[in-house]
DNA sequence: GGCAATTAAATTGCGTGCAATTGAAGTGGC
DNA sequence: GCCACTTCAATTGCACGCAATTTAATTGCC
């Protein structure tokens, strides 16, 4: 039997299946709100600065424009956010909300509150885990 | 300013970006054994116990069978495993390792070693990391 | 034994992720 | 000013994930 290869030992499948669930848990939450989890996460970096380029969005998260691009599309198509061309660099596209996309924020503010509670008897560890992960991932990234 | 919908604050994105960040890590050295990330969790299942039916693989990787069925025929079609339907329950599909997808786990040994290597500075927290997420996850899963 | 309820895979449909390519727009060197 | 090079978004193609449905087989109840 070889220890190195079994899979509860994988921290890389400990991360897999809590991403997983992590996803899952969240998705109640946001199926009133109309927005899938990664969408979701666009949302909260926008609620943040409007105006960002699709690059400047896919630095800030981690994805490419393979992905962003139909998401984006899609988060339009719901009216929640414009995509304009800039005009001093057509190759650039900006994101605004539009209202409804800013007033969704308003109806989100109860979502990290509503997880919180789930993690139950971890939430006192949950700054230290995701400052570990955040760590884990520059690492992984760098490299 | 809303402090509480912050990205860099949710643990769930730094866990949905840490878990990326893994498995990107992984692909490189995943590529020259001809398997993908998830193939190669399912690998590691059936190098521990072969014989499992698909069902009992879905509760070890928590995942469902619209995600595994498609991803097996491909391990199938790859020469990697077989499936059998069970003559006791005809519903039951048991996956059984070929020759080559045994031989393959020689291969795979190298691999988490590699990743260790990665970890760099955090390699003695990972085991203490691991736990916290499979914590995390029964916690989600449960509540 | 007959039939409703349950179970296991497979299928369908959709939304990611991501590598690779394309196309259009800007930049830099000469 | 021209042209090679770079950059950004979009596109293409493929492999997940997962909800929902379907199909086939088994079980349980009477």
């Amino acid at each position: 039997m070889n220890d190195a290869l079994q899979l509860d030992r994988q921290l890389c499948f400990a991360l897999y299946a809590a991403s997983r669930a992590m996803t899952q848990a969240y998705q109640p939450l946001l199926a009133p709100l109309g927005l899938t989890y990664p969408q979701y996460l666009v949302m909260l970096v926008l609620w943040e600065q409007e105006g960002l380029t699709v690059k400047q969005l896919g630095e800030r998260l981690a994805l490419d424009s393979g992905t962003l691009t139909p998401l984006l599309k899609r988060l339009e198509a719901a009216g929640r956010l414009r995509r304009q061309r800039l005009t001093e660099d057509e190759r650039q596209v900006a994101l605004w909300l539009t209202d409804e996309g800013r007033r969704l924020q308003a109806d989100a503010q109860t979502v990290p509150a509503a997880l919180l509670c789930r993690y139950g008897g971890e939430a006192e560890q949950i700054g230290a885990l995701r400052d570990a992960l955040h760590a884990l991932r520059r690492t992984l990234q760098d490299g």
